[in-house]
DNA sequence: AGCACGCCGACT
DNA sequence: GTCGGCGTGCTC
């Protein structure tokens, strides 16, 4: 018999190409490609994944020997996801090695070397989902569908019981019953033998989400993110491969698990950023599980009551279907709007309007609940020295530092770094320190001052530490316990608290001052979902936003409740400029720990970009390069930050393109000071 | 990514 | 005289 070959990728390492390796006979028939197996690398052990078996192997360097692979882990991926981390690979210009160490989960045995350096997560929720008995399958609630909600799930089973590659967007106005939705389709895949697979932005949402979901499928799911233990995601990990899990419901990370025969793919809220990730293989979890609903063969449903812009001009374009839930369940009625110009309050520079602070007295006088919305943390958002001007300033980003009272420290939000108030201004000496802005903290105290018998929870990430912690913050709210619920982001997706009759946005501008094109899309995104929470028990709700800039297009699409409105003018302001999504953009980023190499190593790169960027243009292929210009945050974590944009407008040139930049890049010497990252379709100007 | 090899500064 | 800094280069 021939000898067998194997073509091998390092799993967790940075090589650009797959290794070869002998195959020995007592393993000729269990390795297959994807298999994990074990191999010699150099002086040490590797886990690697089998790319491809032959009888053959390519003209290799005579000093190679051929080593033989030493074990099979007995495990192996799934040939659609081997597929789909190659597309990965190529499309976020990051090794498919690194790649693979993603999609393998920890219970393969496997170092994760790559992580080694990552501060090792608390074991939180240890075995909190774990199902001995029967929670296996329940009837579905006996709810009556809307007729609106019927009309969703008519037009979505059929692609599942019929499976094709078909992209929906359920286009549905918060409290519109998505979730039954999700539910009922999920049903309709077990009843075809299939699993599921459905996203959610971030933790905070599935705790609601994963109790509705643990109801209804009991043992066959799995909820999978950060909070997630590791020994429970080795025993779901084990599961979900030999199939006994077959639904699985979690953050970003989740859309790389190897659920056996998925049918369906849900993405809830499809256009929140926190899809994309932003260190790392910077990829989006939404365009991924399009891609792996497409490998698969499948239809994938984008839900969303403010759908991203990219996913609007698809559905219009024919792409995806559209199935709308225009009003909410039960004849409910969408919030009424107020707007208050802070410009005209008394007291300029305070908190809360003399309009807020009376609605929230009323509120909580009826036995009510209400939200308080603020993006900021902290106390003040920074400290200024009236003598000599200073803004203090994290010592390695150029991020302002917020200034935390309950700790009397001032502390950067991006690297953490933490120092207690100084007396004196660290340049003049003077003791003229003065805090500027504020955030959750201060409110809080505020709060307590305006309200006293108000019984109060803030969630914010200094106060929610843990996953415990979050779960009894929401618990208070649901249980009555609290009757202000004051927060960050945390606080304004998708939690269905029926009490909330009123939302209250302190600042609703913030963002706005951001260079970002997006900043104008995403503030309007945030803001339906915060005043989406009120109003969705028995009571209607009111929602009172407090801005600077009350006849601004986002504010004034919010008033109307016209989403649609605004993306009309939001499209054709895009396609005016030419940005996303009617181009793809590109971001490489040039980072290094001295100034200047930053700068020359940027300039280089954009000269680079620009020759070739001429070249493609003889061809007929137009690619524009921007820049370069130094990152909005100049300085993170001690290294500089410059970027060059590269504009494409097709997927296609921007491969090619990006691809032979890339690999001058690793090639040319000149680039061996910095470091370049690449961004593709970046989701902010950071 | 590891882990080597390899050539120049302050210590047992 | 060695220990060790991290620059360059290879891993089937």
């Amino acid at each position: 018999m021939a000898n067998l070959f194997s073509e091998v990728v390092i799993v967790g390492s940075a090589l650009e190409k797959s290794l070869h390796y002998s195959v020995p006979p007592e393993l000729a028939e269990v390795v297959q490609p994807g298999s994990v197996v074990s191999v010699g690398l150099g002086r040490r052990k590797a886990a690697g994944v089998v790319l491809s078996l032959g009888k053959s192997l390519p003209d290799l360097p005579e000093t190679i020997k051929i080593r033989p692979i030493l074990a099979y882990s007995g495990k192996t991926i799934p040939n659609d996801l081997l597929r789909l981390s190659n597309w990965i690979s190529g499309y976020y210009f990051y090794p498919l090695g690194e790649v693979l160490s993603l999609v393998i989960p920890a219970s393969e045995g496997v170092k994760r070397q790559a992580n080694a350096k990552r501060k090792i997560e608390v074991e939180t929720c240890d075995d909190v989902d774990v199902c001995t008995d029967s929670p296996i399958y329940h009837s579905p609630a006996p709810l009556k569908l809307t007729s609106d909600q019927n009309n969703a799930v008519d037009a979505i089973v059929p692609a599942i019981e019929n499976p094709s590659f078909q992209p929906f967007v359920l286009y549905g106005v918060t409290g519109s019953g998505k979730t039954e939705i999700y539910l009922r389709i999920i049903e309709a895949a077990a009843r075809a033998g299939k699993g599921a697979l459905v996203l959610v932005p971030e933790i905070a949402l599935s705790t609601q989400m994963e109790a509705i979901f643990r109801e209804r499928f009991g043992r066959s799911l799995a909820v999978w993110h950060s909070a997630v233990s590791q020994k429970v995601k080795r025993r779901q990990g084990a599961e979900i491969l030999s199939g006994l899990t077959n639904i699985v419901l979690g953050a970003r990370s989740a859309v790389l698990s190897a659920i056996k025969n998925p049918g369906l793919i849900v993405v809830d809220e499809e256009h929140d950023p926190a899809y994309k990730q932003e260190d790392r293989l910077r990829y989006n979890a939404r365009d991924v599980a399009l891609m792996r609903a497409k490998i698969l063969g499948i239809p994938i449903v984008l839900g969303s009551a403010t759908p991203s812009l990219q996913t609007i001009l698809r559905s219009r374009s024919g792409s995806y279907r559209h199935v709308a839930l225009p009003s909410r369940i039960l004849g409910r009625p969408l919030p009424d709007i107020e707007v208050v110009d802070m410009k005209r309050e008394s007291g300029k520079g305070g908190i809360f309007s003399t309009r807020l602070r009376d609605e929230i007295g009323r509120v909580l006088q009826a036995g009510n609940q209400a939200l308080i919305f603020l993006n900021r943390r902290g106390y003040a958002k920074y400290y200024l020295c009236n003598a000599c001007g200073l803004v203090l300033q994290c010592i390695s980003c150029s991020l302002t530092l917020t200034y935390h009272k309950n700790e009397n420290s001032l502390r950067c939000h991006y690297c953490g770094f933490e120092t207690p108030l100084p007396e004196r201004c660290p340049t003049c000496g003077h003791t003229a320190l003065f805090a500027h802005g504020f955030g959750t903290e201060r409110v809080e105290k505020e709060v307590g001052r305006l309200f006293p018998g108000s019984r109060i929870v803030r969630v914010d990430r200094d106060t929610m530490s843990s996953h415990e912690k979050l779960l009894d913050a929401l618990e208070a709210v649901r249980s009555g316990r609290a009757n202000i619920l004051l927060g960050t982001q945390m606080i304004a997706k998708g939690h269905d608290f029926p009490n909330i009759t009123l939302v209250g946005v302190i600042n609703a501008d913030a963002g706005l001052q951001v260079s970002d094109f997006r900043a104008g899309e995403n503030l309007v995104q945030l803001l339906f979902q915060v005043a989406g929470r009120a109003g969705r028990g028995d009571e209607p709700g009111r929602v009172i936003l407090q801005t600077y800039n009350p006849y601004h297009y986002t504010i004034d699409s919010l008033l109307k409740m016209d989403y649609d409105g605004f993306c009309e003018m939001e499209l054709s302001s895009r396609k005016g400029l030419q940005y996303p999504p009617f181009t793809r953009l590109l971001k490489l980023l040039v980072t290094a720990k001295d100034e200047k190499i930053v700068r020359t190593g940027a300039e280089l790169l954009a000269s680079l970009c620009r020759e070739k960027a001429a070249i493609l243009k003889e061809s007929g292929k137009h690619i524009a390069v921007l820049g370069p210009s130094p990152s909005p945050y100049v300085k993170l974590k001690d290294r500089f930050r410059w970027q060059v944009f590269i504009k494409a407008w097709g997927s296609a040139e921007m491969q090619e393109f990006s691809g032979t930049v890339l690999d001058c890049v690793r090639n040319d010497s000149v680039f061996k000071n910095v470091q370049v990252t690449v961004d593709r379709d970046p989701a902010s100007d950071i």
